[in-house]
DNA sequence: ACCTGAACACCGTTCAAGT
DNA sequence: ACCTGAACACCGTTCAAGT
Protein backbone atom coordinates (compact mmCIF):
# COMPACT_ATOMS: atom_id res chain seq x y z
CA UNK A 1 0.00 0.00 0.00
CA UNK A 2 2.86 2.63 1.13
CA UNK A 3 1.78 5.63 -0.72
CA UNK A 4 -1.68 6.10 -2.50
CA UNK A 5 -2.05 7.58 -5.90
CA UNK A 6 -3.61 11.03 -5.30
CA UNK A 7 -5.41 11.28 -8.34
CA UNK A 8 -7.04 7.63 -7.88
CA UNK A 9 -10.29 9.24 -6.55
CA UNK A 10 -10.98 7.83 -2.63
CA UNK A 11 -13.42 5.59 -2.90
CA UNK A 12 -16.14 8.32 -4.16
CA UNK A 13 -18.80 6.12 -4.66
CA UNK A 14 -19.79 2.65 -3.78
CA UNK A 15 -20.12 -0.36 -5.58
CA UNK A 16 -23.90 -0.39 -4.95
CA UNK A 17 -24.05 3.79 -5.51
CA UNK A 18 -24.52 3.48 -1.74
CA UNK A 19 -23.17 6.36 0.47
CA UNK A 20 -19.71 7.40 -0.21
CA UNK A 21 -17.56 5.52 1.42
CA UNK A 22 -18.23 3.43 4.64
CA UNK A 23 -19.75 5.69 7.20
CA UNK A 24 -17.68 3.66 10.20
CA UNK A 25 -20.01 3.79 12.99
CA UNK A 26 -20.94 0.81 15.65
CA UNK A 27 -24.22 0.06 13.87
CA UNK A 28 -22.29 -0.16 10.13
CA UNK A 29 -19.15 -2.54 12.13
CA UNK A 30 -21.91 -4.72 13.62
CA UNK A 31 -23.75 -5.63 10.55
CA UNK A 32 -20.84 -6.46 8.27
CA UNK A 33 -19.44 -8.74 11.37
CA UNK A 34 -22.30 -10.23 11.53
CA UNK A 35 -22.67 -10.89 7.59
CA UNK A 36 -18.92 -12.25 7.58
CA UNK A 37 -20.37 -14.34 10.48
CA UNK A 38 -23.11 -15.44 8.52
CA UNK A 39 -21.31 -16.14 4.97
CA UNK A 40 -17.44 -17.46 6.82
CA UNK A 41 -18.32 -18.52 10.27
CA UNK A 42 -16.32 -17.78 13.86
CA UNK A 43 -13.13 -17.51 12.00
CA UNK A 44 -14.62 -15.41 9.19
CA UNK A 45 -15.20 -12.87 11.83
CA UNK A 46 -12.21 -11.46 12.67
CA UNK A 47 -11.18 -7.76 13.46
CA UNK A 48 -8.88 -7.73 10.58
CA UNK A 49 -11.73 -9.16 7.88
CA UNK A 50 -14.22 -6.78 9.52
CA UNK A 51 -11.75 -3.80 9.18
CA UNK A 52 -10.81 -4.94 6.09
CA UNK A 53 -14.37 -5.61 4.76
CA UNK A 54 -14.88 -1.40 5.59
CA UNK A 55 -11.82 -0.53 3.51
CA UNK A 56 -10.27 0.51 6.64
CA UNK A 57 -7.65 -0.73 8.89
CA UNK A 58 -7.66 -2.92 11.92
CA UNK A 59 -7.05 -0.12 14.49
CA UNK A 60 -9.78 2.22 13.35
CA UNK A 61 -12.39 -0.43 14.93
CA UNK A 62 -10.83 0.59 18.44
CA UNK A 63 -12.98 3.70 18.25
CA UNK A 64 -15.96 2.08 18.51
CA UNK A 65 -15.19 -0.90 20.15
CA UNK A 66 -13.67 -1.99 23.08
CA UNK A 67 -12.59 -5.26 22.11
CA UNK A 68 -13.51 -8.37 20.02
CA UNK A 69 -15.34 -9.85 22.90
CA UNK A 70 -17.18 -6.53 22.76
CA UNK A 71 -17.96 -7.03 19.54
CA UNK A 72 -18.82 -10.40 19.42
CA UNK A 73 -21.35 -9.56 22.12
CA UNK A 74 -23.14 -6.77 19.87
CA UNK A 75 -23.02 -9.40 16.72
CA UNK A 76 -25.09 -11.88 19.06
CA UNK A 77 -27.90 -9.41 19.99
CA UNK A 78 -28.14 -8.33 16.71
CA UNK A 79 -28.71 -12.15 15.53
CA UNK A 80 -31.39 -12.71 18.66
CA UNK A 81 -33.32 -9.70 17.30
CA UNK A 82 -34.96 -12.12 14.61
CA UNK A 83 -36.10 -14.88 17.42
CA UNK A 84 -39.85 -15.24 16.75
CA UNK A 85 -41.27 -14.39 20.15
CA UNK A 86 -45.12 -16.00 19.68
CA UNK A 87 -47.58 -13.58 21.03
CA UNK A 88 -51.31 -13.73 22.21
CA UNK A 89 -52.60 -16.99 23.36
CA UNK A 90 -53.08 -18.82 20.32
CA UNK A 91 -51.21 -21.92 21.15
CA UNK A 92 -51.43 -23.36 24.97
CA UNK A 93 -47.71 -22.45 26.78
CA UNK A 94 -46.21 -25.35 26.10
CA UNK A 95 -46.67 -24.81 22.28
CA UNK A 96 -45.51 -21.34 22.58
CA UNK A 97 -42.71 -22.54 24.63
CA UNK A 98 -41.56 -25.12 22.42
CA UNK A 99 -41.78 -22.61 19.49
CA UNK A 100 -40.14 -19.77 20.79
CA UNK A 101 -37.35 -22.42 21.96
CA UNK A 102 -37.45 -23.79 18.25
CA UNK A 103 -37.36 -20.11 16.57
CA UNK A 104 -34.06 -19.64 19.51
CA UNK A 105 -32.19 -22.69 17.84
CA UNK A 106 -33.24 -21.79 14.16
CA UNK A 107 -31.60 -18.35 14.96
CA UNK A 108 -28.55 -19.18 16.15
CA UNK A 109 -27.94 -22.41 13.54
CA UNK A 110 -28.32 -19.99 10.62
CA UNK A 111 -25.44 -18.54 10.87
CA UNK A 112 -22.33 -20.97 11.48
CA UNK A 113 -20.26 -20.12 14.46
CA UNK A 114 -22.97 -17.75 15.95
CA UNK A 115 -23.70 -20.74 18.41
CA UNK A 116 -20.55 -21.39 19.30
CA UNK A 117 -20.68 -17.84 19.81
CA UNK A 118 -23.67 -17.96 22.11
CA UNK A 119 -21.58 -20.64 24.24
CA UNK A 120 -18.95 -17.92 25.16
CA UNK A 121 -21.05 -14.88 25.39
CA UNK A 122 -23.62 -13.83 28.04
CA UNK A 123 -26.06 -12.72 25.85
CA UNK A 124 -27.05 -9.47 28.35
CA UNK A 125 -28.26 -7.32 25.61
CA UNK A 126 -31.61 -5.86 24.72
CA UNK A 127 -32.53 -8.98 22.71
CA UNK A 128 -31.45 -11.48 24.76
CA UNK A 129 -33.91 -9.93 27.51
CA UNK A 130 -36.94 -9.64 26.14
CA UNK A 131 -36.38 -13.42 25.26
CA UNK A 132 -35.59 -14.43 28.90
CA UNK A 133 -38.76 -12.11 29.72
CA UNK A 134 -40.48 -14.28 27.22
CA UNK A 135 -39.21 -17.56 28.64
CA UNK A 136 -40.37 -16.17 32.43
CA UNK A 137 -43.95 -15.09 31.11
CA UNK A 138 -44.27 -18.70 29.92
CA UNK A 139 -43.32 -20.57 32.65
CA UNK A 140 -45.38 -18.56 35.08
CA UNK A 141 -48.23 -19.59 32.46
CA UNK A 142 -47.46 -23.14 33.08
CA UNK A 143 -47.61 -22.93 37.06
CA UNK A 144 -44.24 -22.95 37.66
CA UNK A 145 -43.06 -21.04 40.65
CA UNK A 146 -40.93 -18.09 40.13
CA UNK A 147 -37.63 -19.65 41.82
CA UNK A 148 -37.72 -23.08 39.92
CA UNK A 149 -38.92 -20.40 36.93
CA UNK A 150 -35.99 -18.24 37.22
CA UNK A 151 -33.03 -21.34 36.94
CA UNK A 152 -35.53 -23.37 34.46
CA UNK A 153 -34.65 -19.90 32.69
CA UNK A 154 -31.09 -20.57 32.69
CA UNK A 155 -31.11 -24.10 31.96
CA UNK A 156 -33.29 -24.16 29.10
CA UNK A 157 -31.26 -21.37 27.70
CA UNK A 158 -28.00 -23.10 28.14
CA UNK A 159 -29.47 -26.30 26.78
CA UNK A 160 -30.83 -24.95 23.79
CA UNK A 161 -27.73 -23.05 23.02
CA UNK A 162 -25.60 -26.44 23.65
CA UNK A 163 -27.53 -27.87 20.80
CA UNK A 164 -27.72 -25.71 18.42
CA UNK A 165 -23.79 -25.26 18.81
CA UNK A 166 -23.67 -28.60 18.35
CA UNK A 167 -25.49 -29.36 15.38
CA UNK A 168 -23.53 -26.10 13.49
CA UNK A 169 -20.18 -27.19 14.97
CA UNK A 170 -21.43 -30.91 12.68
CA UNK A 171 -22.37 -28.63 9.65
CA UNK A 172 -19.36 -26.46 9.80
CA UNK A 173 -16.33 -28.65 10.16
CA UNK A 174 -17.86 -31.03 7.73
CA UNK A 175 -17.83 -33.35 10.80
CA UNK A 176 -20.95 -34.83 10.33
CA UNK A 177 -20.71 -37.53 13.30
CA UNK A 178 -17.79 -38.63 11.21
CA UNK A 179 -15.27 -40.52 14.02
CA UNK A 180 -18.35 -40.98 15.82
CA UNK A 181 -20.05 -43.06 13.58
CA UNK A 182 -16.70 -45.01 12.87
CA UNK A 183 -16.05 -45.56 16.82
CA UNK A 184 -19.43 -47.29 16.84
CA UNK A 185 -18.63 -49.35 13.77
CA UNK A 186 -15.85 -50.69 15.56
CA UNK A 187 -16.55 -50.99 19.35
CA UNK A 188 -16.14 -54.45 20.90
CA UNK A 189 -19.12 -56.59 22.55
CA UNK A 190 -17.12 -57.32 25.39
CA UNK A 191 -15.46 -54.08 26.37
CA UNK A 192 -18.56 -51.88 26.01
CA UNK A 193 -21.79 -54.38 25.40
CA UNK A 194 -24.13 -51.26 26.14
CA UNK A 195 -22.83 -49.35 23.59
CA UNK A 196 -22.66 -52.62 21.27
CA UNK A 197 -26.26 -53.52 21.85
CA UNK A 198 -27.56 -49.13 21.55
CA UNK A 199 -25.75 -48.53 18.36
CA UNK A 200 -28.41 -47.79 16.22
CA UNK A 201 -30.12 -46.23 18.44
CA UNK A 202 -27.34 -43.94 19.15
CA UNK A 203 -27.77 -42.23 16.06
CA UNK A 204 -31.08 -42.64 15.45
CA UNK A 205 -33.47 -39.92 14.61
CA UNK A 206 -33.88 -36.53 12.72
CA UNK A 207 -32.21 -33.77 14.21
CA UNK A 208 -35.71 -32.34 14.74
CA UNK A 209 -37.27 -35.16 15.96
CA UNK A 210 -34.37 -35.03 18.38
CA UNK A 211 -34.79 -31.75 19.61
CA UNK A 212 -38.18 -32.03 19.82
CA UNK A 213 -37.50 -34.79 22.04
CA UNK A 214 -34.95 -33.10 24.38
CA UNK A 215 -37.20 -30.15 25.00
CA UNK A 216 -40.50 -32.06 25.73
CA UNK A 217 -37.43 -33.71 28.71
CA UNK A 218 -36.27 -30.26 29.61
CA UNK A 219 -40.04 -29.52 30.31
CA UNK A 220 -41.36 -32.33 32.04
CA UNK A 221 -38.24 -32.47 33.93
CA UNK A 222 -39.05 -28.55 35.20
CA UNK A 223 -42.69 -29.49 35.87
CA UNK A 224 -41.72 -32.62 38.10
CA UNK A 225 -38.60 -30.51 40.01
CA UNK A 226 -40.39 -27.51 41.85
CA UNK A 227 -37.81 -25.69 44.10
CA UNK A 228 -40.28 -24.42 46.22
CA UNK A 229 -41.14 -27.50 47.22
CA UNK A 230 -37.71 -29.77 48.21
CA UNK A 231 -37.42 -28.13 51.28
CA UNK A 232 -40.28 -30.47 52.87
CA UNK A 233 -40.50 -34.25 52.15
CA UNK A 234 -38.94 -36.14 49.66
CA UNK A 235 -42.44 -35.86 47.51
CA UNK A 236 -44.06 -32.63 47.65
CA UNK A 237 -47.46 -34.24 45.84
CA UNK A 238 -49.37 -30.85 46.10
CA UNK A 239 -46.85 -28.48 45.16
CA UNK A 240 -45.79 -30.36 42.11
CA UNK A 241 -49.62 -31.63 41.22
CA UNK A 242 -50.34 -28.08 40.80
CA UNK A 243 -48.04 -27.55 38.50
CA UNK A 244 -48.13 -31.12 36.68
CA UNK A 245 -51.77 -30.85 36.04
CA UNK A 246 -51.81 -27.63 34.29
CA UNK A 247 -51.01 -29.62 31.25
CA UNK A 248 -50.88 -33.13 30.45
CA UNK B 1 18.92 -18.57 17.24
CA UNK B 2 20.81 -19.42 14.25
CA UNK B 3 24.08 -21.29 14.92
CA UNK B 4 24.32 -23.49 18.14
CA UNK B 5 27.66 -23.17 19.78
CA UNK B 6 28.98 -26.25 19.41
CA UNK B 7 30.75 -26.89 22.60
CA UNK B 8 27.71 -26.39 24.53
CA UNK B 9 26.24 -29.71 25.76
CA UNK B 10 23.06 -30.35 23.66
CA UNK B 11 20.55 -30.86 26.98
CA UNK B 12 22.45 -33.91 28.02
CA UNK B 13 20.42 -33.71 31.36
CA UNK B 14 17.18 -32.61 32.43
CA UNK B 15 16.66 -30.15 34.81
CA UNK B 16 15.10 -32.98 37.10
CA UNK B 17 18.18 -35.74 36.30
CA UNK B 18 15.52 -37.01 34.28
CA UNK B 19 16.04 -38.78 30.60
CA UNK B 20 18.46 -37.23 28.49
CA UNK B 21 16.39 -34.57 26.45
CA UNK B 22 12.57 -34.78 26.03
CA UNK B 23 12.14 -38.45 24.19
CA UNK B 24 9.21 -36.78 22.12
CA UNK B 25 6.80 -39.33 21.56
CA UNK B 26 2.87 -39.27 21.56
CA UNK B 27 2.53 -39.81 24.70
CA UNK B 28 5.04 -36.97 25.68
CA UNK B 29 3.30 -34.60 23.62
CA UNK B 30 -0.34 -35.64 24.83
CA UNK B 31 0.94 -35.29 28.81
CA UNK B 32 2.73 -31.71 27.94
CA UNK B 33 -0.04 -30.39 26.43
CA UNK B 34 -2.44 -31.33 29.04
CA UNK B 35 -0.15 -29.75 31.96
CA UNK B 36 -0.30 -27.00 29.77
CA UNK B 37 -4.11 -26.68 29.46
CA UNK B 38 -4.51 -26.89 33.26
CA UNK B 39 -2.18 -24.27 34.22
CA UNK B 40 -2.84 -22.06 31.49
CA UNK B 41 -5.55 -22.43 30.04
CA UNK B 42 -7.20 -22.93 26.05
CA UNK B 43 -5.14 -20.11 25.00
CA UNK B 44 -1.70 -21.62 26.88
CA UNK B 45 -2.53 -24.90 24.65
CA UNK B 46 -0.64 -23.95 21.95
CA UNK B 47 1.36 -25.94 19.57
CA UNK B 48 3.64 -23.80 19.46
CA UNK B 49 3.56 -23.64 23.24
CA UNK B 50 4.12 -27.37 23.53
CA UNK B 51 6.61 -27.40 21.20
CA UNK B 52 8.48 -25.39 23.11
CA UNK B 53 8.21 -26.58 26.58
CA UNK B 54 9.53 -29.93 24.46
CA UNK B 55 12.10 -27.83 23.90
CA UNK B 56 11.47 -28.47 19.53
CA UNK B 57 10.31 -26.51 16.94
CA UNK B 58 6.36 -26.61 15.98
CA UNK B 59 6.93 -28.65 12.96
CA UNK B 60 7.92 -31.41 14.98
CA UNK B 61 5.33 -32.11 16.74
CA UNK B 62 3.27 -33.35 13.34
CA UNK B 63 5.09 -36.47 13.24
CA UNK B 64 3.08 -37.70 15.63
CA UNK B 65 -0.10 -35.64 15.55
CA UNK B 66 -2.41 -34.79 12.47
CA UNK B 67 -3.50 -31.46 13.43
CA UNK B 68 -4.63 -29.11 16.34
CA UNK B 69 -7.68 -30.71 16.49
CA UNK B 70 -6.19 -34.49 17.01
CA UNK B 71 -4.38 -33.24 19.94
CA UNK B 72 -7.00 -31.89 21.31
CA UNK B 73 -8.79 -35.01 21.32
CA UNK B 74 -6.53 -36.87 22.80
CA UNK B 75 -6.11 -34.38 25.39
CA UNK B 76 -9.47 -34.71 26.52
CA UNK B 77 -9.68 -38.39 26.47
CA UNK B 78 -6.50 -38.14 28.88
CA UNK B 79 -8.31 -35.49 30.73
CA UNK B 80 -11.45 -37.30 30.95
CA UNK B 81 -9.72 -40.83 32.58
CA UNK B 82 -9.65 -39.21 35.99
CA UNK B 83 -13.76 -39.93 35.88
CA UNK B 84 -14.66 -41.85 38.58
CA UNK B 85 -17.33 -44.35 37.54
CA UNK B 86 -18.95 -45.71 40.37
CA UNK B 87 -18.50 -49.28 41.17
CA UNK B 88 -20.80 -52.21 42.50
CA UNK B 89 -24.49 -51.45 43.94
CA UNK B 90 -23.21 -49.41 47.06
CA UNK B 91 -25.64 -46.17 45.93
CA UNK B 92 -28.96 -46.86 44.02
CA UNK B 93 -28.64 -45.94 40.22
CA UNK B 94 -29.69 -42.54 40.99
CA UNK B 95 -27.13 -41.71 43.36
CA UNK B 96 -24.73 -43.43 41.01
CA UNK B 97 -25.86 -41.43 38.25
CA UNK B 98 -25.15 -37.96 39.86
CA UNK B 99 -21.95 -39.07 41.48
CA UNK B 100 -20.72 -40.30 37.66
CA UNK B 101 -22.35 -36.95 36.41
CA UNK B 102 -20.70 -34.59 39.16
CA UNK B 103 -16.94 -36.44 38.71
CA UNK B 104 -17.28 -35.53 35.06
CA UNK B 105 -18.16 -32.21 35.62
CA UNK B 106 -15.23 -31.77 38.50
CA UNK B 107 -12.88 -33.16 35.98
CA UNK B 108 -13.98 -31.03 33.02
CA UNK B 109 -13.59 -27.97 35.74
CA UNK B 110 -10.21 -28.73 36.61
CA UNK B 111 -8.63 -27.92 33.87
CA UNK B 112 -10.10 -24.37 32.56
CA UNK B 113 -10.61 -24.38 28.99
CA UNK B 114 -10.97 -28.50 29.08
CA UNK B 115 -14.91 -27.79 28.89
CA UNK B 116 -14.94 -25.54 26.50
CA UNK B 117 -12.52 -28.16 24.33
CA UNK B 118 -15.22 -30.92 25.57
CA UNK B 119 -17.80 -28.42 23.60
CA UNK B 120 -15.85 -28.87 20.09
CA UNK B 121 -14.17 -32.08 20.69
CA UNK B 122 -16.40 -35.42 19.99
CA UNK B 123 -15.33 -37.83 23.05
CA UNK B 124 -14.74 -40.88 20.97
CA UNK B 125 -11.99 -41.84 22.80
CA UNK B 126 -11.68 -44.58 25.13
CA UNK B 127 -12.35 -43.07 28.29
CA UNK B 128 -15.16 -41.51 26.46
CA UNK B 129 -16.46 -44.58 25.47
CA UNK B 130 -16.45 -45.58 29.41
CA UNK B 131 -18.30 -43.34 30.65
CA UNK B 132 -20.85 -43.32 27.72
CA UNK B 133 -20.78 -47.03 28.86
CA UNK B 134 -21.83 -46.81 32.36
CA UNK B 135 -24.45 -43.86 31.76
CA UNK B 136 -26.09 -46.55 29.41
CA UNK B 137 -25.64 -49.37 31.93
CA UNK B 138 -27.30 -47.02 34.67
CA UNK B 139 -30.31 -46.07 32.54
CA UNK B 140 -30.91 -49.61 32.48
CA UNK B 141 -30.84 -50.03 35.48
CA UNK B 142 -33.03 -47.15 36.18
CA UNK B 143 -35.58 -49.20 33.75
CA UNK B 144 -35.52 -46.88 30.72
CA UNK B 145 -36.09 -48.23 27.63
CA UNK B 146 -32.90 -48.59 24.87
CA UNK B 147 -34.57 -46.14 22.57
CA UNK B 148 -34.70 -43.50 25.25
CA UNK B 149 -31.31 -44.33 27.52
CA UNK B 150 -29.98 -43.96 23.52
CA UNK B 151 -30.66 -40.23 23.34
CA UNK B 152 -30.84 -39.51 27.04
CA UNK B 153 -26.67 -40.42 26.88
CA UNK B 154 -26.19 -37.62 24.40
CA UNK B 155 -28.50 -35.41 26.50
CA UNK B 156 -27.07 -35.25 29.62
CA UNK B 157 -23.61 -35.81 28.34
CA UNK B 158 -24.13 -32.27 26.35
CA UNK B 159 -26.00 -30.64 29.25
CA UNK B 160 -23.31 -31.69 31.37
CA UNK B 161 -20.87 -30.74 29.27
CA UNK B 162 -22.57 -27.50 28.59
CA UNK B 163 -22.93 -26.41 32.22
CA UNK B 164 -19.10 -27.05 33.02
CA UNK B 165 -17.92 -24.99 29.65
CA UNK B 166 -20.49 -21.60 31.46
CA UNK B 167 -18.84 -22.27 34.61
CA UNK B 168 -15.00 -22.73 34.02
CA UNK B 169 -15.86 -20.25 31.08
CA UNK B 170 -16.67 -17.39 34.17
CA UNK B 171 -13.74 -19.13 36.49
CA UNK B 172 -11.31 -18.32 33.59
CA UNK B 173 -12.09 -15.15 32.54
CA UNK B 174 -12.67 -13.32 35.41
CA UNK B 175 -16.17 -12.67 34.25
CA UNK B 176 -17.96 -13.93 37.26
CA UNK B 177 -21.71 -12.82 35.93
CA UNK B 178 -20.26 -9.13 35.95
CA UNK B 179 -21.83 -7.83 33.03
CA UNK B 180 -25.18 -10.29 33.86
CA UNK B 181 -25.25 -8.43 37.47
CA UNK B 182 -25.20 -4.97 36.38
CA UNK B 183 -27.26 -5.55 33.85
CA UNK B 184 -30.21 -7.22 36.53
CA UNK B 185 -29.54 -4.11 38.79
CA UNK B 186 -30.53 -2.10 35.80
CA UNK B 187 -33.42 -3.60 34.25
CA UNK B 188 -36.54 -1.39 33.98
CA UNK B 189 -39.70 -2.49 35.37
CA UNK B 190 -41.60 -1.05 32.42
CA UNK B 191 -40.15 -3.37 29.81
CA UNK B 192 -38.81 -6.65 31.58
CA UNK B 193 -41.44 -7.09 34.41
CA UNK B 194 -41.11 -10.41 34.78
CA UNK B 195 -37.14 -10.32 34.75
CA UNK B 196 -37.47 -7.52 37.60
CA UNK B 197 -39.87 -9.65 39.89
CA UNK B 198 -37.14 -12.38 39.54
CA UNK B 199 -34.09 -10.38 39.76
CA UNK B 200 -33.44 -12.24 42.91
CA UNK B 201 -34.08 -15.73 42.01
CA UNK B 202 -32.10 -15.78 38.49
CA UNK B 203 -28.92 -14.90 40.75
CA UNK B 204 -29.66 -17.28 43.94
CA UNK B 205 -28.11 -20.08 44.81
CA UNK B 206 -24.44 -21.68 45.35
CA UNK B 207 -23.42 -23.73 41.64
CA UNK B 208 -23.52 -27.47 43.58
CA UNK B 209 -27.37 -26.19 44.54
CA UNK B 210 -27.94 -25.61 40.63
CA UNK B 211 -25.91 -28.62 39.33
CA UNK B 212 -27.80 -31.05 41.86
CA UNK B 213 -31.37 -29.53 40.85
CA UNK B 214 -30.87 -29.61 37.06
CA UNK B 215 -29.74 -33.04 37.18
CA UNK B 216 -32.76 -33.74 38.84
CA UNK B 217 -34.66 -32.29 36.34
CA UNK B 218 -32.86 -34.42 33.89
CA UNK B 219 -33.57 -37.47 35.16
CA UNK B 220 -36.80 -36.62 36.09
CA UNK B 221 -37.40 -35.32 32.88
CA UNK B 222 -35.73 -38.53 31.18
CA UNK B 223 -38.38 -40.67 33.53
CA UNK B 224 -41.45 -39.25 32.02
CA UNK B 225 -40.61 -38.65 28.58
CA UNK B 226 -40.23 -42.11 27.23
CA UNK B 227 -40.21 -42.26 23.36
CA UNK B 228 -40.76 -46.30 23.29
CA UNK B 229 -44.59 -45.06 24.36
CA UNK B 230 -44.26 -42.25 22.48
CA UNK B 231 -46.28 -44.04 19.48
CA UNK B 232 -48.81 -45.01 21.58
CA UNK B 233 -50.95 -42.42 23.54
CA UNK B 234 -50.67 -39.48 24.75
CA UNK B 235 -50.40 -40.58 28.04
CA UNK B 236 -48.24 -44.06 27.87
CA UNK B 237 -49.61 -44.60 31.39
CA UNK B 238 -48.16 -47.99 31.94
CA UNK B 239 -44.27 -47.76 29.85
CA UNK B 240 -43.96 -44.42 31.94
CA UNK B 241 -45.10 -45.85 35.57
CA UNK B 242 -42.68 -48.48 35.34
CA UNK B 243 -39.62 -46.32 34.59
CA UNK B 244 -40.87 -43.83 37.42
CA UNK B 245 -42.08 -46.18 39.77
CA UNK B 246 -38.35 -47.46 39.58
CA UNK B 247 -37.33 -44.32 41.84
CA UNK B 248 -39.33 -41.97 43.49
C1' DA C 1 -12.29 13.09 18.41
C1' DC C 2 -11.53 10.13 14.85
C1' DC C 3 -8.52 7.63 11.93
C1' DT C 4 -4.24 5.43 10.44
C1' DG C 5 0.35 2.74 9.32
C1' DA C 6 3.40 0.25 11.42
C1' DA C 7 4.86 -2.61 14.78
C1' DC C 8 4.56 -6.22 18.54
C1' DA C 9 3.77 -10.61 20.00
C1' DC C 10 1.57 -14.17 18.81
C1' DC C 11 -1.07 -18.26 15.89
C1' DG C 12 -1.39 -23.25 12.75
C1' DT C 13 0.61 -25.33 9.02
C1' DT C 14 3.79 -26.38 5.15
C1' DC C 15 7.97 -27.45 3.03
C1' DA C 16 12.53 -28.18 1.61
C1' DA C 17 16.46 -29.72 3.78
C1' DG C 18 18.95 -32.30 6.87
C1' DT C 19 20.08 -36.74 9.65
C1' DA D 1 11.49 -42.24 9.61
C1' DC D 2 12.17 -38.54 12.39
C1' DC D 3 13.38 -33.88 13.13
C1' DT D 4 14.25 -29.05 11.97
C1' DG D 5 14.61 -23.81 10.52
C1' DA D 6 12.45 -20.89 7.95
C1' DA D 7 8.69 -19.19 5.76
C1' DC D 8 3.64 -18.30 4.78
C1' DA D 9 -0.54 -16.47 5.86
C1' DC D 10 -2.80 -15.18 9.35
C1' DC D 11 -4.33 -13.23 14.45
C1' DG D 12 -5.71 -9.12 18.46
C1' DT D 13 -3.96 -5.11 20.25
C1' DT D 14 -1.06 -0.95 21.01
C1' DC D 15 0.96 3.28 19.92
C1' DA D 16 2.83 7.33 18.04
C1' DA D 17 1.54 10.20 14.50
C1' DG D 18 -1.54 12.51 11.71
C1' DT D 19 -6.03 15.23 10.65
Amino acid sequence: MGTRNPFEPRDVTSRRGGPVKAPLSREAIVQVALDLLTRDGLEGMSLRKVAAALETGPASLYAYVDDLRELQALVLDRALADVAIPKGSALAWRGRLASLLASYISVLTRSPGLAQLAMNTIAAGPNGLRIIEALLGLLEEAGVDRPTAAWAVDLLSLYVTAIAAEQSHRNEHGDPLGPFVRMLGTVSQRDFPQIHASREQLLAGEGLERLDWAIEVLLNGVLHSPRAARDGSELPAKERSRAVAKHR
